[in-house]
Formats: C-alpha cells, structure tokens, sequence
DNA sequence: ACCTGAACACCGTTCAAGT
DNA sequence: ACCTGAACACCGTTCAAGT
C-alpha cells in the first residue's frame, strides 16, 4: 500500500543494470555501492531501502551482507581509510625520511577528503574501535604504518605517539571543513518551497549589524585552501622536528 | 495503541515537573531542554518524541516553537556558541593584546566542547548559514568580534582573516577529538547482547600482528589533552605573530 | 543459498479538532 | 492560544516463506 507508487523517481533509468541482470551480491559490494551512493546524494539520503534500490534489490537482501546500518557505515569507513597503507613495493622514502611519509600521507588523506567530501564527516566523527584510535588515522593498519614509519626514522617511542596525536589534529581539523565547504556543493538542494512573505531575493546574508564582517566579505569567501593547507603541514612538521632532535 | 506501554522507561521519576505543573513552554525552554537531553543521553536519542516527553508534552506542541527537527538543532547550536560573545563590560585585553582575546576565546570554545562533548560535533560539523562561516566559530556575531578584536589591535585585513582561518582549524581539530573521548564514555551503553560463539572475554584488541602498536599501547592511552592544546595553540600564536609583525 | 513479503516498532510532520 | 489524536509517509530490522 505503501509503496503503490514508484516514489516519484525514475529509479529504473538511474542504474542500467536491474532486475535482469545484475552484479552478484557481495560484502564489498555493498559498500562500495554505499559509498558511491553517499558521494551521488549525500550521506543523509543512504537508507537501506534506497541502497537495496540502487542495487536492484529489496532492502532486506543487504542484512546478508551487512550486520545492519551501523556496520554499513564502519565497513565504509574501513573501506576509505583501506587506501592510506603504505604500500611495501613503494619505495616511497628511502632518503625523504619520516618528512617524505608525512607529506605523503597528509596529502593522500587530502585527497581521501576531496574524493568523497560527503563521506569525509563519517571519517572524521564516528567513534574509532579502539580508544586510543583517532580519527582521521582510525585504523589499525594505518596506526602500525605510521608507528613503524617514525620510530625507525629517528622518533623516540614518546615523540611518535605525540607526533601521532598531533597529527590527527591538524588533518581533522583542516580537512573537515575542506570537505564541509566542498560537500555543500555537492548535496542534493531541498526544495525551495518559496517563502510567502518575503519581499526580495536577498541572495547573501544581510550585514547592516556587522560592519567588520560586511567590509571583509571579499576576503572571507575566497579559497586559500591548499596554501594554508601546506603552509600549516609546513609548520606542524617544523614543530615535530624538535621532538627529534632534542 | 503504540502507546499503550510506557516505553519501559520509568520518565515520570525522571522529571519531577509533569503534566500537572510544568513550566510554560517558550522556544529557549525547548531549546534547553534539548541540550539537556543531549548532554545526558546522546545526540542520536534526541527525538521531537522523546524531547516532548521530557517536557511532559506531545510531541507536535513543540512544532509551536520550533520549524522542525532541522531548525531545532540549529539553534542548540546557536545557543551554544553564543555564550563565546565579548562581553563589553569585560576589560578582557586592554593590554593584553590580540593574544590575550585568543587565549580567552581558545579557552571558552574548549569549555563549550567540555561542558557539552556530546552537542559538540554538532557545533563542528553542520553546514554554517554563511559560506565564509567556519566551524567552530559560525556565528557572525562571534565572527564579528574576532575581526574586530584583531583589525584594532594591529592585523591587516588580511591577516585578520587568514587567522580566523587558521583559528578555527586549531580549535575544530583538537576540540573533536577531545570531545569524542569524552562523548563516548558519557554516551549510553548499547546493550551488550552477548556474543554466542566468542569464548574469551578480550577486553582489549587483539594486537597480535600490530607488534609497534601493541609496544605503545600505554603511551597511546595517556592523556595528554591539556598539556598538548597549551603548546599547539602557542605554536599558532607564534605563527600568527609572523602576520601581524610583517 | 539467496532473496522477498509482511509485519513491528519506531521516526518526522501535518492538520483538523479539542479545551 | 495552546495542546492533542489520528493519520501519513517514511525509517531499521526480523523472520517465516518462497525459489
């Protein structure tokens, strides 16, 4: 009864592969459906029932796969951080030192967050497996690369846990409103539903009261990210070489 | 019918003032009511039902004072932030500078973020009104005070607004992560639901083949939240005084 | 083995109706 | 003016039943 009516969306034209013939059911697919999903309509609109959908499925069919949202939503996370391992055949920093494994891995979180800006908030919010997890590094793997990576590269067991910290600070902090103000464009609008009573488009924020703010809206709006960006890993990295050579 | 069992929850003994005598509703009593119940019970449990019963209300009264869900936490977070107004009849930083006003507005965030870890994400995470409105200081009247505080003691234009960039990266990054600690011991436990196949009661992970991580395991575990939020935010100000002095 | 229908206990939200 | 009952369109999740 409920669902006499096909929701309003032409669902079957979004996704070619229906009913006939579609990709067998798996774990990872599922997620990496989930995460395409988020990244199409945003992270609020990723439902079991219209994740089953974009599958060709009933939204039942998932709990096969899935221990429920909430693993879904781990799965995706586990999924993301999955590309930050260091790779053995890379030869990534024979000479570059625990800087060049820094570098490397603040810029591929960078790129994590860019990728998937409306998956990026998962990452960065929900509560790590273990206490002593911090996110954005939430994982195990990443955890033991960037340990490993450090303390062989001249870091007192102490200096390493503190540059651990200290770098999870700084990639959260940066990160997470890199990708708010990327997601933003992202996201599906929500019906304008016109106000009745307002009188003009009033297409930006009325200053009259904020002499300060109306004077450097210019200045505000403009993108500087990816030099604060490297600007700030520069002197987080400045900071972090004092706890290796004292 | 739905209603027939009381939720299981004795909610009469929680809240003494009930139908019979209850303080008259208003949109600053809903709203507090609010933070109240996130601060006790979580974000995820706050429901426009649940809140209702903790006012000794239906849910759809509090549709009187609030556009909805949306509109509702959008002003538990208005309300949050606003106590990080200057308050004129403060002497704050007659000497003390833009360091000193720094100082008291890093300090007065991490206070909010203490005082309220589990609405703190909130205040980190939903999309500001203002595109230039940054987490976690997205209000205009905190940001208007920022830029002014700054602009009349020495801060270009520029600089003024690359610190509030800066400013509020610091605080994002540090004050989540010291407020997911803090909200998940303060969140309600889930049920635990025992595991039928687990033989062993395995307090902690298993580190078996994390040999850096189970090493550091203790020193991963210490809390250093203090000691770590003074020296980073001397490291900003140090940076930002590069600013100013150029 | 894998998927589904039907059902249950929830949500947010609207609106006519009560007092 | 303020609150509520009933209803609607959704959720997540379970489970017996289908193939």
């Amino acid at each position: 009864m409920a669902r006499t009516t096909p929701d309003g969306a032409p669902s079957r034209s979004r996704l070619p592969a229906r009913t006939t013939d579609r990709a067998p059911l798996s774990r990872p697919v599922v997620v990496e459906a989930a995460i395409a999903y988020i990244d199409a309509q945003g992270l609020p609109g990723l439902t079991m029932r219209s994740l089953g959908q974009s599958l060709g499925v009933e939204a039942m069919s998932l709990y096969r796969y899935v221990n429920g949202r909430e693993d879904l939503l781990e799965a995706v996370v586990d999924h993301l951080v999955g590309r930050l391992r260091l790779d053995p055949a890379d030869e990534l920093a024979p000479a570059d030192g625990w800087q060049g494994y820094l570098q490397w891995l603040a810029h591929g979180v960078r790129a994590l967050a860019h990728d998937h800006p409306n998956a990026f908030p998962l990452v960065a919010t929900r509560h790590p497996a273990a206490p002593w997890l911090r996110p954005p590094l939430r994982s195990l793997d990443v955890v033991e690369d960037f340990l490993g990576a450090l303390t062989s590269r001249g870091f007192s067991d102490e200096a390493a846990v503190a540059a651990y910290r200290a770098f999870s600070s700084f990639l959260l902090g940066h990160l997470l409103l890199e990708a708010a103000s990327r997601g933003a464009s992202t996201a599906p609008v929500e019906e304008p539903l016109d106000e009745g009573d307002a009188d003009v488009p009033q297409d930006d924020t009325d200053l009259r009261d904020y002499p300060q703010t109306e004077r450097l809206r210019e200045l505000l709006s403009q993108n500087h990210d990816d030099e604060e960006f490297e600007v700030a890993l520069e002197s987080l990295l400045d900071r972090l070489d004092l706890l290796v050579s004292q």
